[in-house]
DNA sequence: ATGACGATTTACT
DNA sequence: GTAAATCGTCATA
């Protein structure tokens, strides 16, 4: 496979040279939602801006939701409108939709095409273009006073930070240029990663408990207070 | 056409 | 802890 993606700005950050990883490609995004939400833990997510600015992150969040009988999936029951559609595209689609008027919330499309599930991300350990992240975060607040794990530690947060909004939506992440999934390490054992309820989901009935949220264990990039 | 409501974040009491 | 911000989406009519 090609391993050129468009080429690595110098860094700025005075961080270490990142070492490239493999590019997800399709398979790699075909599995059920629980097990690819646990899979992209650990793993870099990166995104690279139309200059050519590229940003990174380890993925330490996720979160699956199940589909057609998923209350809290907005594919529930099959609903299938214009916003919901790229859940039902092949699986490394990107789900990206724009909720409380002002955020926006990225996914990755799991399973089979036609399967409406995904898996949300939730929270990154910024590696790559933290100085970038910190002048689009910071734009949105007030003054000073922005933590390295403030920076992508939440769904709204971390879209903001990497400059995802809904003109991603649909792409393909094995083959987008924008926007990709890259491994940086082994699949992180379970002894490393805390499965809990997913967040923000309480008014989905008996799935509002279901324990479908998971995080690398004692990361300090992950959400909530 | 209209109204209710978010898979959130931030500021404030 | 509580509430505001802010608007696209979806169900209802």
């Amino acid at each position: 496979m090609a391993r050129r993606q468009p080429a690595n700005p110098p860094e700025t950050d005075g961080a270490a040279p990142v070492a490239p990883g493999r590019r997800w490609v399709r398979a790699d995004f075909a599995h059920d939602s629980p097990t690819l939400a646990r899979r992209l833990l650990g793993q870099r997510l990166v995104r690279v801006l139309e200059t050519g600015e590229r940003l990174a992150g380890l993925i330490v969040e996720t979160e699956a939701y199940l589909g057609v009988p998923d209350r809290a999936a907005h594919s529930f029951g099959g609903r299938r409108t214009a916003r919901v559609e790229p859940m039902y595209g092949p699986p490394g689609t990107a789900y990206v939709y724009f909720t409380y008027g002002m955020h926006h919330c990225f996914n990755v499309v799991a399973g089979r095409a036609g399967e409406p599930v995904a898996v949300l991300v939730r929270a990154l350990a910024a590696t790559e273009g933290l100085d970038a992240m910190r002048t689009r975060r910071s734009a949105a607040r007030k003054g000073v006073g922005l933590r390295d794990t403030d920076l992508c530690s939440g769904p709204g947060k971390l879209c903001q930070a990497l400059a995802i909004d809904r003109a991603l939506t649909g792409l393909d992440l094995a083959s987008d240029p924008r926007l990709w999934v890259e491994r940086a390490g082994p699949t992180l054992p379970a002894s490393r990663l805390v499965n809990t309820v997913r967040v923000g989901v309480e008014g989905a009935g008996d799935w509002a408990g279901a324990p479908l949220r998971w995080h690398v264990a004692g990361d300090p990039h992950v959400s909530r207070r």
